[in-house]
DNA sequence: GGTCGCCTGGTA
DNA sequence: TACCAGGCGACC
């Protein structure tokens, strides 16, 4: 599950139910992930003891006390679940990580699109990333040195992780609505009172879904996105759905300026 | 910057 | 049957 909060969520599942345990053994079901990791890799995946879980934008870095990081990336539509060894797989089980307390982590994802790279010790992932949203880095002067050079729309840079860590399309949506601005507005054209409330926005959305999920949250409290044709909730105007950079943007035409 | 491909499923 | 999908890296 892809953005930051359902991020988030994930980690903290892991903080809670496998920091500490030891993996007896792994398993990648999927070719896609197999291409990977090598088999001899991922066989030297048992034994390793899950020390600590740490997120950085949307990659989950799973730290192993041996040093290496097993580091996860949920794409689409990626998960975890934790179910004892007994229980029947789910239908959609890519990859399982049997542990010495008789459960098993198993990653669900039904495109298999998840990614599991295993990066050695003493050679941490370099991610690229930006600040993270909730960072008291993030301020209107960095979002200005940041957009200052973009010449595109502000929608497709927000969906930059070089620019702000773990931003995705819904809560991109959500957030230009929030601060009553075009997706189509040139990221540089925008004014320091404006950036303000955009970072006040970002962080209000992800704020209110941090601890759940979007599918959790409900539609019900989605304002614009997936809500084509609908009236707006502060202006009455349809919502539009136009295509940037080959995803959808959805925005209120009427208050988003 | 935009477009395509990765994979597979749900839905109109 | 066709289109759409919460991401992202490779490509022009």
């Amino acid at each position: 599950m892809p953005e930051l909060p359902e991020v988030e969520h994930a980690v903290r599942l892991l903080r809670g139910t496998v920091r500490g345990r030891t993996i007896v053994r792994a398993e990648l079901l999927h070719p896609s992930l197999r291409r990977r990791m090598t088999a001899a890799l991922v066989r030297s995946l048992a034994g390793a003891r899950i020390a600590e879980v740490e997120r950085r934008g949307k990659h989950q870095l799973i730290q192993l006390a041996d040093g290496r990081v097993l580091r996860a990336h949920f794409r689409m539509t990626g998960d975890w679940t934790v179910q004892l060894v007994a229980e029947p797989l789910p239908r959609f089980a890519r990859a399982t990580f049997t542990l010495d307390d008789g459960r098993r982590l198993i990653l669900e994802d039904s495109r298999a699109l998840a990614t599991l790279d295993l990066h050695p010790a003493g050679s941490p992932p370099v991610l690229g990333l930006g600040v993270e949203p909730m960072d008291d880095a993030l301020t209107p002067e960095h979002l200005r040195a940041q957009l200052a050079r973009r010449r595109g729309p502000i929608k497709a840079v927000l969906l930059d992780q070089r620019v702000i860590a773990g931003l995705g399309n819904i809560y991109v949506a959500e957030a230009l609505w929030r601060a009553k601005i075009s997706p189509r507005a040139r990221a540089s054209s925008l004014a320091r009172p404006r950036l303000a409330a955009l970072i006040a926005a970002i962080r209000a959305v992800i704020a209110r879904a941090t601890g759940s999920r979007y599918t959790e949250i409900g539609a019900a409290r989605l304002n614009v996105y997936d809500r084509e044709g609908l009236k707006c909730r502060r202006c009455g105007t349809p919502i539009r759905r136009i295509v940037q950079a080959g995803r959808s943007t959805y925005y209120c035409p009427g208050c988003q300026r």
